[in-house]
DNA sequence: CAGTGAAGCGGAGGAAGTCTCCGCTTGGAT
DNA sequence: ATCCAAGCGGAGACTTCCTCCGCTTCACTG
């Protein structure tokens, strides 16, 4: 890639993520484009879809996933406190940009979605903490991996979109946990 | 009203609810007034919003909750069993239009939303039954309703978005059913 | 350094959707 | 039959998406 198209690239995703931060993924792309001082073209070029621009976006918080498993892990208290510190901190890692929690959990199922490399570390990472409870023998029988994701990321939706706080977050959390430990 | 008027507002609801079901809700309002054959204007007088005709269209499936309730809970077996069915009944009555299941469950929590009476219904309804799992001792203490109706409406959410089938809806269920009941 | 070809750029503009404004039509009261 | 307010329709302004293509710039080569 040539040396200006590469650094028209990074900017652009730089500038993409101010942009949805501040209004959501569905911002106007042609607003990025703008802000990013580029035509409309070039946008498109490098990345020729909105997902497209979400994943390159998302790419740099995949990173940091396993670094919060490790920050729950090591919450206080038992196996029930660690399980409640990692929701958060999954519903916290999905609800960063608005409009993010319902489209990468909806690309969980999706074998052709762009986003689904993102969500499968996130759901990778779910899966580590579930077999750390299992080992521990705190996990009911039949609870599948897949089913739980998707009730975080409903959880995630459903904050997302009512803009609820941590506190309101919570109680919807223990419910789960509930349904997912041994009592 | 005038007669006219009150026959065009009947045909656009009519037609909105037959557009909404093919294309979702986002479809487009100019095709919703282009196959009632009325103009644009008239549409948006009678319906100032994409939300006052979701609302106008939700009415009617509003009288049949008590209805899926009373079916519900006549289901064979335990409470845990009649939960289930009620569960399963609430998901299909949110996701009976595609992207209903999130709006209608983003505006439990918002005083000003026009479809609020709407989920209130729905709220009131699965009040009923978790009051009824109390009554019969089986509900654990400090679930409250509004995380309940959260929680389903993001589990209808995923299922949505993700076109899930009942059966792989109802693992989720499961989850929060034994996350609401005593064990 | 100049020349060259391909990679990349920008923005005009078409398509689709939203929503308003205003001149014309029509229902229904008198 | 007359009247006028209620109601209608559709032109068109505005927004956003996305493409196409002529022009510019990079980087390589002699």
């Amino acid at each position: 890639m040539r040396a200006d198209a590469q650094r028209n690239r990074e900017r652009l995703i730089e500038v993409a993520h101010a942009v949805f931060k501040e209004r959501g993924l569905d911002a106007p792309l042609d607003e990025v484009a703008r802000r990013a001082g580029v035509g409309p073209g070039t946008l498109y070029r490098h990345f020729p879809t909105r997902e497209a621009l979400h994943e390159a976006i998302m790419a740099t918080w995949i990173e940091e996933v396993s670094a919060h498993v490790e920050k729950a892990m090591a919450t206080e208290g038992g196996c029930r406190e660690k399980l409640l510190a990692w929701f958060e901190e999954y519903v916290g890692l999905l609800t960063r940009h608005q409009g993010a929690a319902a489209k990468i959990t909806a690309s969980l199922g999706c074998e052709d979605s762009p986003l689904r490399t993102k969500c499968q570390t996130y759901a990778d990472a779910n899966e580590s903490v579930l077999t750390e409870m299992a080992d521990q023998g705190v996990l009911r029988e039949g609870v599948d991996n897949l089913d739980v994701c998707r009730l975080l990321g409903g959880v995630a939706t459903m904050a997302d979109q009512s803009s609820l706080e941590p506190r309101d977050v919570r109680p919807m959390l223990d419910v789960i946990a509930n349904g997912v430990l041994k009592n």
